[in-house]
DNA sequence: GAGATAGTGAACGGCGCGTCTCGTATACCA
DNA sequence: TGGTATACGAGACGCGCCGTTCACTATCTC
């Protein structure tokens, strides 16, 4: 009935589509799952609602993801994959920690910020398995990157201490970020990032 | 029937009580809300299974608080109350942040930690409201004197610097204690708990 | 074009929520 | 001590959402 071009590099999705199949199914009930994620919160979170906003069936949906926790985290483990973007630090120590420190509360104010919220609300440590560990390093592993290159460019310098490598200490600025985030239930807005570098984060690493 | 004391303190509430009322009925609850969280965990958590394994009706419950997560903040707050144990430095700085942050830790293996991940969970910045953020507060505040105490001592001996008594500083320890419950299910083992304080708490306040 | 595959929409039983009612135990007061 | 008001226990109720199933239909493959 509507244009239907056998076109691989699908373009077609948005307007006229008739049935959707595999990965463009998925990708519009992955948009469906982050906007009522947005919209609504994880704890209020329907199925139904995700399936009706992309006029798809329940049937489709737990045909791919057995529970409500595995449908959200497919969706954030989608949208993660596109944000992992490279980090060249300008030689500012205190700027670039700024600037990424700022990056991930922005990001935390996402659907996806909703997301880890809600995967840490149903985890307990007798239920967590290979696919709950493989998101969480998907999470921490580029972020670690994007600080050891900050410090290792630091350490070059002399500014920074060489301990600053040490894996709790990389890890420290994304973990003041998440636990507010997590405790306050928002980000942290410019002026606390500014109490975490002033008290924490500078004190700790810059060499005397 | 049962022996049935007009006596204030009740000492009767234990085996062959009838009905209970009021505040007895209240604590009832509470436990048998604990009991639950540590079973099932926050996500599994039942209102039914509360009223049956405290033997109530669900009525007494919804007369008292409107939803689950309200039975599960006053059953923390109550519980809490008992914990908030005075401590005295003993002029040892590591010995006593260990001390400190072991015990944190195993609270948080107990159903309060349970009832924090749950209310974590749901929490959304635009919900949140007075008896919320007095729940934050009280879990804080005693942690943050704690700490402060310990500090103190230190910069009287001259091992810790005056810094350690900014706020951000002062809570850095139940943070890192606190995310890693989040994050990963379960309490900070001792091995991690020394990771904490020997690259970071440590190096952070004490005097060069 | 025909068969195979995958999606839609609706209906279903089940469960837990939050409310309500009824009968009964406990507290208060004459 | 007896009578009344109040609070509680047990369970039934309607509702909403879960996760499954069914009949039907669109799309892909050959």
């Amino acid at each position: 009935m509507n244009a239907s071009f056998t076109i691989e590099g699908n373009l077609v999705t948005e307007s006229t589509a008739g049935r959707r199949r595999g990965d463009d199914l998925e990708r519009a009930i992955f948009e469906a799952a982050l906007a009522e994620l947005a919209e609504v919160g994880y704890a209020n979170l329907r199925m139904e609602a995700v399936a009706a906003r992309a006029k798809a069936g329940k049937a489709s949906l737990y045909k791919r993801w057995p529970d409500r926790a595995r449908l959200i985290q497919a969706a954030a483990r989608y949208k993660a994959t596109e944000v992992d973007t490279e980090f060249e630090p300008s030689g500012d120590l205190r700027g670039d920690l700024r600037k990424v420190m700022r990056y991930i509360a922005e990001y935390q104010g996402t659907p996806f910020g909703e997301a880890i919220r809600g995967w840490i609300g149903e985890l307990r440590a007798d239920e967590r398995d290979a696919e709950v560990e493989d998101l969480r390093a998907r999470i921490e592993t580029p972020r670690i990157r994007v600080f050891a290159k900050i410090y290792e460019d630091g350490i070059a310098r002399g500014t920074v201490r060489p301990e600053a490598l040490r894996p709790r200490v990389v890890n420290l600025a994304p973990t003041l970020l998440t636990h507010y985030f997590l405790t306050r239930g928002a980000p942290a807005d410019d002026a606390v990032i500014e109490e975490f570098l002033d008290q924490i984060v500078l004190p700790l690493i810059t060499a005397s």
